[in-house]
DNA sequence: ACGGTCGAAATTGTATCCAACGAGGCGGGT
DNA sequence: ACCCGCCTCGTTGGATACAATTTCGACCGT
């Protein structure tokens, strides 16, 4: 967070760095729904212009990280209870089809790595409830990435991208912190019976499995509040 | 709203209006795909300087219909047949279970306005086939009027959402330019199957007609091809 | 003749400057 | 005292100027 500035590889954009790391810091929740984005504080805090910055937060608004009102300002996008439902159950449609098409399509390959991810998880589920900060994001990065696999191993890229935008704008980090230790362990179970489903190619199952994975955890959300 | 272009509201930012109209090249195929988009043309087109153009093409590449590679230049996105198929297969998926909702929660509003639409379709159906472009442009935009209706319908917008930005990349007019009339007029036949459904509420229904709908439309599509 | 390397032109990425619009405060009128 | 309008200030949108990178062609060497 704080390494505004001297990254080795400065050979990235500009535009490409502010865009990160504001969409960290929007996932993250240090930058909190509501709070005005202004560009010429941002191009302060990453020595940048304005210019850089501009792109940057058109691409999130286009994400729909942010809302952009012509001429007024950009704020870091309120989402409702009732939206954030709403996007864990289009993930859950489309994530669904996603793991049934993976139990067909899946290979060796998807296997490990699914295997490897997943063994992480357990790892670092032991360290997670001491409330560390960067093992909450690691562990966070971790259950993506092992969303995302599956969701590669569908062998559909416009599915896998449909369910990622929504993935991302589900502000995972700060919604997984307030899960008990139940949910968590109820959640692990839950991939470990998602690579079982792979591992035996049954469609079917994988499908149910993801679809009460997902559900669940909008559950859980929606009791929270 | 359907309104063409320089209505009186010029207030509408230079960006924006940048945006739309190179959206539509594509879409309507005057921009063919692998073409280069060089910001300085652009900027020349429009009368206009390259900021905006920039911006407006930041957007494109987020939505999908171009291809920015850094520090080269940016490109209207390829798709390859197989791509296109994965489009209309998600689009299936989230339109039809949208059809479901929409079954249930529509109400006369809705009815109202596809019958509308559809009556608009119909009308433009005879006089389509003299290949007039402006018409086929018309009955494209009222088919995804039509779409797009049956999406708020559902009541769902982040699932409405992520259906409109397929429709949006489906590059809808080429396409359907070349369909064959039978095939334009089973789809007809079919929206008016949608309307039956949602008139009496039968969310299997509707979801099966849409999710035929689409799949035919693809595999007219395929056979094309 | 062929390949590689260097260089100039074209194009993108960034910085800075100017204009236009909205938000908020101040003052005048009722 | 309250409300309305104006005016200033801050912020965004756009234009222009500059730097960095890529591309492509010409030149040189083998």
């Amino acid at each position: 967070m704080a390494s505004s500035k001297q990254d080795g590889k400065a050979g990235l954009r500009m535009a490409d760095r502010v865009y990160e790391e504001i969409r960290r810091e929007i996932v993250g929740g240090r930058l909190a729904p509501g709070e005005k984005i202004t560009e010429a504080v941002l191009a302060e805090r990453f020595g940048a212009s304005r210019t850089p910055v501009r792109s940057a937060i058109v691409r999130l608004a286009g994400d729909g990280f942010v809302d952009m009102t012509p001429n007024s300002g950009t704020v870091v996008k309120r989402r409702t209870q009732g939206e954030v439902s709403e996007i864990y159950e289009v993930r859950a449609l489309l994530e669904s089809t996603a793991a049934g098409l993976a139990a067909q399509r899946r290979d060796q390959r998807d296997l490990d790595e699914l295997e490897e991810l997943q063994r992480g998880m357990e790892t670092a589920s032991g360290r997670i409830w001491r409330a560390d900060e960067a093992d909450v994001e690691r562990v966070s990065a971790l259950n993506q990435a092992f969303h995302r696999r599956i969701l590669a191993a569908s062998r559909n890229a416009t599915l896998a991208e449909s369910a990622a935008r929504l993935m991302n704008i589900g502000f995972l980090i700060n919604t997984y912190a307030r899960f008990s230790r139940q949910e968590f362990e109820r959640s692990l179970f839950e991939h470990r019976q998602l690579i079982a489903a792979l591992v035996s190619r049954d469609p079917a199952w994988a499908e149910a499995v993801m679809r009460a994975h997902i559900l669940g955890a909008r559950n859980s959300l929606a009791a929270e509040e």
